[in-house]
DNA sequence: TCTGGGGTCCTAGGACCC
DNA sequence: TCTGGGGTCCTAGGACCC
């Protein structure tokens, strides 16, 4: 191991495993060694899988109807995912990583980026096993570290250290030449972090079948063949660090809310009113976020199975300013709607975007559209005020227009939801 | 019966202007 | 009458991620 210190910075991917169902076990001691799977929002399919579930040989994804037999068989337990539970252990989890380092990029809701400079191997390696330790010991939940000296590098490390844990513990290191060449001949170029199928497979007709193989590419004959976003990567795969973080924190640029129907809707009214109740989600998450949206986008579409007529649209619409009034959205969404409908297939979901979010209502005045003034708004904001106010805690007792009555088909009950055991209703984020 | 939901970035191509 | 080219801005769509 090299002894010497560097300027170079050096990332750690720490990364929690099996995430969704890590935060179940942790309050049900019961469940130490047993199979745990966490499912998709109507119950639909996995989405976690514990260390026991994956060793059955369950996949991702997978549709619960169709492996009920293994879940009787082998007394695999299944939850609901709960978000606003995974969502609390998140945020003890990366305020912990933060106490080890102020310069820390959550990436997703299981993992974060740690930057480090001027340490020598031994070093990180020793406070990479002292983090894990103490997430563990202080949150129950365990996690794997990748060491590099690029991001896409710490990702493939992060892998290696989880698929050989008996060899890592849980972290390794690809700072040293021989351990980088290591894991890239270990890795198809599938593995790696921004190369998905398609890339794959057009990379594979090309030659390049092993990281090592793209690691060797030429970089300017890839831009050229590929795009800049490979080129990057080839050169993160050489120690060139050359992924910019993402600025943390503010400006989000969409919101969305989509849903799987229970039932199939056929009927214009009912795919109506299931956008409506969706446009009012979003209007709500825009103002909780104190945003306003300046493009509204409608989709549907037909279930990707079976053997029915298939159909898929979308429709957006430039807004005439910026807005987030649930009945000048819900109004958009209609006529979105009935541009794209069309009568006869068996609808499965849909979905309402927002996006171009700006946080201040500026609008240039367009003397040739009617916008509304000052007054109006100010009255509007009051309005919605007032409704979020009411419909605190999800409770949605006030609607508007086409907003159905009942919590509707869009959602089948969680009937396999874990208590909230971090915190009351009455405080919850909204976040989800 | 039952097949997730929520995001980001990049690029090509059209509209428009000079 | 015909013939351009270059620049910018915007958007839809593709690809990827967790």
């Amino acid at each position: 191991m090299s002894k010497e210190q560097t300027e170079e910075k050096i990332y750690l991917l720490c990364d929690c495993n099996n995430f969704f169902a890590s935060c179940e076990k942790i309050f049900r001691p019961d469940l130490k060694n047993r199979p745990v799977a966490v499912l998709s929002n109507n119950d639909g399919v996995v989405v976690s899988r514990s260390y026991e579930t994956k060793k059955l040989g369950i996949a991702m994804g997978s549709p619960v109807f169709k492996i009920q037999n293994e879940i009787n068989r082998y007394h695999i337990v299944t939850f609901s995912s709960n978000f606003n539970l995974y969502l609390d252990i998140s945020n003890r989890v990366m305020s912990t990583l933060e106490t080890f380092c102020k310069d820390l990029e959550i990436y997703s809701v299981d993992e974060a980026f740690l930057t480090f400079e001027n340490m020598t191997e031994d070093q990180v390696l020793n406070l990479a096993f002292k983090i894990k330790n103490t997430i563990l010991s202080r949150i129950g939940i365990n996690i794997g570290i990748g060491i590099a000296r690029t991001k896409t590098l710490a990702k493939l490390a992060n892998h290696y250290a989880k698929k050989n844990q008996d060899k890592t513990n849980g972290v390794f290191s690809v700072l040293s030449d021989h351990q980088r060449q290591k894991i890239l001949l270990a890795f198809p170029i599938g593995e790696i972090w921004g190369i998905g199928r398609r890339l794959e497979e057009h990379l594979q007709n090309d030659g390049y079948i092993s990281s090592f193989d793209l690691s060797k590419a030429d970089v300017a004959e890839i831009k050229k063949r590929y795009s800049i976003v490979v080129a990057r990567t080839v050169m993160e795969l050489n120690n060139i660090d050359c992924i910019e973080s993402v600025e943390n924190g503010d400006s989000q640029n969409q919101i969305m809310w989509s849903r799987s129907f229970r039932d199939r809707l056929y009927e214009f009214d009912d795919v109506n009113q299931a956008i409506s109740n969706f446009t009012a989600e979003v209007a709500k998450k825009l103002r909780s976020q104190k945003l306003f949206a300046k493009r509204i986008t409608v989709f549907i579409r037909t279930s990707y199975f079976g053997n029915q007529l298939k159909y898929a649209n979308d429709a957006t619409l430039v807004l005439d300013y910026p807005c987030n009034d649930t009945r000048v959205l819900i109004e958009a969404s209609r006529l979105l709607l009935q541009h794209i409908f069309a009568p006869g297939y068996a609808y499965s979901k849909a979905g309402v975007i927002v996006h171009d979010l700006v946080s201040e209502r500026c609008f240039q005045s367009d003397l040739f559209k009617e916008t509304p003034n000052q007054d109006e708004l100010n009255k509007a904001d009051r309005l919605m005020q007032t409704m979020d106010s009411i419909n605190l805690n999800d409770k949605n007792n006030i609607r508007i227009g086409l907003q159905s009555k009942s919590d509707f088909k869009e959602n089948k009950e969680k009937l396999k939801l874990s208590p909230n055991y971090t915190c009351s209703w009455d405080d919850l984020p909204e976040v989800f």
